[in-house]
DNA sequence: TACTTTAAGTTTCATGTAGCAACCTATTTT
DNA sequence: AAAATAGGTTGCTACATGAAACTTAAAGTA
């Protein structure tokens, strides 16, 4: 019943142990996934995923417990439930579709379809990305990780002397991101 | 010993299911993310993150099955291996910072230090996005879910009659998305 | 050389969770 | 009133997780 397993520890401060302690488990997504689709009952979501009962059940719950679905009574079928997605759900979308991209992209040859497209033109969307404050669109080149503290500093010439030192108000650039890349 | 477990079932044709099937299990992210922030060793990984012995062993075997880490033992000291992402794994990053994003935002008051910088400026990444094939910015009501048959084709006046439809050569636009957000 | 420590695992065993099938309860539908 | 539907719960088995002890090989140290 109660989550007795104990929490995933944080390496630093950091928001992933968090999402993966509410989406981390094994169904999680994919019925986030049907529920984008348009799924909202529970044999819906049944059938269409091919879920055990009682696990659907227990992450239904969950789900809605996290408050990423809410659990609405029909009113004119009163044996029905609705469970829709809260804009907290909705602000899940750009992971489950950078999820699903790197599975598109390295799984086998999957040809997507349903296609997510751009409502505008109609045209499929582009590959998920991590923008600069200002809207350029970063690799993991352009990618460094800084102290709280030393935040907007430039670096005065210090590249991080050491990788993986972590010292504090050190800069510790991905070196090992952009050797792996160049080497690669 | 092998994966018995069913793979998980594909509603439609999508990567998803593909990246979970790699991704979706309890450590993997935390391992990936401690990647990223410099970790090779697995002594290392064992005490940054909490993780059993054993399972540890098993995760990272699984990810270099996968083709997320590479496995290189080190010519300096023969007792140590190196596990460092391969260019799969660093693709994996959009993923990583959405969730990461998402958990910061609705997780209990973290802090998140060290910051994910871009490396020109130094200042803090904006959020992870959708992007249309010509880079504008993509929210949940500007996207669609159409048929791969119906790709760049004017829905013709209709908009999805019946939610949930998903009836061939109809635009099941996410109409669901819209209301829900508006109407919260 | 022997003695200890370190790195990276494996093994064992208790416990937790997933999955299947059957059962249950309240509503419709016929 | 009987049957079907929607959304669960319960009991059982198999697999996964986690803590602690054990293993093996290589390095450091007296």
């Amino acid at each position: 019943m109660g989550d007795i397993r104990e929490p995933l520890r944080e390496l630093t401060e950091c928001g992933l142990p968090q999402a993966l302690e509410v989406m981390g488990e094994r169904w999680s997504f994919m019925i986030l996934r049907a529920s984008f689709n348009g799924l909202h009952h529970f044999e819906e979501f049944l059938s269409e995923l091919g879920i055990a009962r009682n696990i659907l059940s227990n992450r239904l719950a969950k789900l809605v417990e996290n408050g990423i679905l809410r659990r609405d009574p029909c009113p004119d079928d009163r044996r029905k439930i609705e469970y829709r997605l809260t804009d907290k759900g909705f602000d899940l979308l750009p992971a489950m579709v950078a999820l699903r991209q790197w599975g598109q992209k390295y799984g086998a040859e999957v040809t997507e379809n349903p296609v997510l497209v751009d409502e505008r033109d109609r045209l499929p969307i582009g590959p998920t990305s991590i923008l600069s404050h200002d809207g350029r669109i970063l690799g993991p080149q352009d990618l460094a990780l800084v102290e709280r503290s030393d935040l907007g500093v430039r670096a005065d010439g210090s590249q991080a002397d050491q990788e993986g030192s972590l010292g504090l108000g050190e800069v510790i650039d991905i070196e090992s991101l952009r050797r792996a890349k160049s080497a690669a």
